[in-house]
DNA sequence: CGGCAAACTGACACGCGTGTCAGCGAACGG
DNA sequence: CCGTTCGCTGACACGCGTGTCAGTTTGCCG
C-alpha cells in the first residue's frame, strides 16, 4: 500500500469516525483503531485531529462549491426553472451520497475553533451572496417576489439544509434526491400553504 | 447575595461563556472568572459543566415550548393565518430577545453528549410531529398544499432555524421580529420564486 | 545475503483541565 | 466576646488524551 492510498484510507477511516462520534468525541486512538495503523503512523500522515477534520471539510466544500452553477436566464437550451432544478439535485445528490461528510459538516464543522469558524463563514456567505444576487436579478426579471432577497437566501438555505440533516439522520435512500428536488423546488415556488394572506 | 441570586448570577455568566466560546472551549476556569467566584464555589451550585449546560438549555427549550401553540381552525376570534403569525412571532422574538441561548441552543447543543443528543432529538421531533400534523390537517382543510407534510416540516423549521442563527449572529434588532415574521409567513404561503413550475 | 532506507510501531512523558477538600473569614446568636 | 454555622476559596492531585521518538520491521538494491 503506497503512501497516498494509505493516506486516503486514514482520511477515510477518520471521517467516519468523526460522523459516528462527532470530533469532540473522538480520540486518536479510535481513528488509528478504525485504520488498522498504529499511533505513531497518524501523525506521519497528518499534523494533527484538526488537521484531518480541516482537510476532510475542505475537499467536500470543494465538491459543493463544483456543484452549485450560476443560473444563465439567456440560456435558451435549459430554462431558469430547469436550471435552478438541476442545482437543488446536484446539491442534494452530493449529500446523500456522503452521509459520513454530511453529518460532519452540519453537526461538527461550526464551532470547532475561532480561525476555522471564520473560514467557514466566508464560505458560507459566499453561497449566500450567491444565491441573494441571483434573487436581486431574478427581481428586475420579474421571476422573484418582492422582499428582502437575503433573507430569501436565508430562508432557502436553512430549509434545504434541514432537509438534507433529517434526510441523512433517517438513512433516506440518494434516490430520493429526485422527489426531494421536486418538494423542495415546489417549495419554493409557491410555498406549502394556501390561505389569503391578509394583512 | 442569597444562594437563589448566585445560582442565577453562575447560570447566566455561563451562558454568555458558553455562547462566546462554545461548550468545548468554554473552561471553568472561565466561567467562574466572568461570574467573580472561586472555582470550588461553582461545584456548590452545579454538578459540573455538563450540569449547567443541560439546565441552560433545559429552560430555554421550556420556553419555547411555552411559545408554540396549537392552531385552532375553528376559533372565531382568530383566523388560522393570524394565529400562524403569531407562533412565528413568538418564536422568533423568543430566540432574538437572548442571542446567547439562540447561539447555544443551534450551534453546541446538538453534538454534546449521545445521551443529550437523544433528549434534543426528542424534543425536536415532537417539535416536527406537532407541525406535520397541523400540516396534514392542514391539507384536509384545503389551507396546506399537496405532498409529503414531514418534508414541509422540515423545510418550514429548517428556513426559520437559519433565519434565526443569521439574524442573531448579524445582530439584528429584536424589534426586527415583526418584518422577519412577515417574510417568513409570505415565503410560507407563496414560496419566493415566479416561475412556471413545468414537469 | 548484507546493508540501507523508508515505513511503521507503541510505550512514554507531558500538559491541561477538572473536581476536591482542608481551611479561611464573615455573620449571627448566645 | 466566644462558638458555631455557612458560604466561599484556591492549591492540589488525578486522569485523560495527545504528540513524540527510539526502536523494529519491511522491502529493495547492489
Amino acid at each position: 500500500m503506497d503512501k497516498i492510498e494509505r493516506r486516503a484510507q486514514i482520511l477515510a477511516r477518520a471521517r467516519d469516525v468523526f460522523a459516528k462520534r462527532g470530533y469532540h468525541a473522538a480520540k486518536i486512538e479510535d481513528i488509528v483503531a478504525a485504520a488498522k495503523v498504529a499511533r505513531g503512523t497518524f501523525y506521519l500522515y497528518f499534523e494533527d485531529k484538526r488537521g484531518v477534520f480541516v482537510e476532510l471539510v475542505d475537499r467536500f466544500l470543494a465538491r459543493l462549491h463544483l456543484a452549485i452553477l450560476r443560473i444563465d436566464p439567456r440560456d435558451p437550451s435549459r430554462s431558469v426553472a430547469a436550471q435552478i432544478r438541476e442545482n437543488i439535485v446536484r446539491v442534494l445528490t452530493l449529500f446523500l451520497q456522503d452521509r459520513a461528510m454530511t453529518k460532519i459538516l452540519l453537526t461538527d464543522a461550526p464551532g470547532l475553533d475561532a480561525d476555522f469558524d471564520r473560514k467557514l463563514r466566508a464560505v458560507y456567505e459566499e453561497v449566500l451572496n450567491l444565491l441573494a444576487g441571483s434573487f436581486t436579478e431574478g427581481q428586475t426579471l420579474g421571476i422573484v417576489a418582492a422582499g428582502d432577497t437575503r433573507v430569501f437566501a436565508y430562508l432557502t438555505v436553512g430549509a434545504i439544509k434541514e432537509l438534507l440533516y433529517q434526510s441523512v439522520m433517517l438513512d433516506f435512500d440518494e434516490k430520493s434526491a429526485e422527489r426531494l428536488t421536486s418538494e423542495v423546488f415546489s417549495f419554493l415556488c409557491r410555498g406549502c400553504l394556501r390561505i389569503p394572506d391578509e394583512p
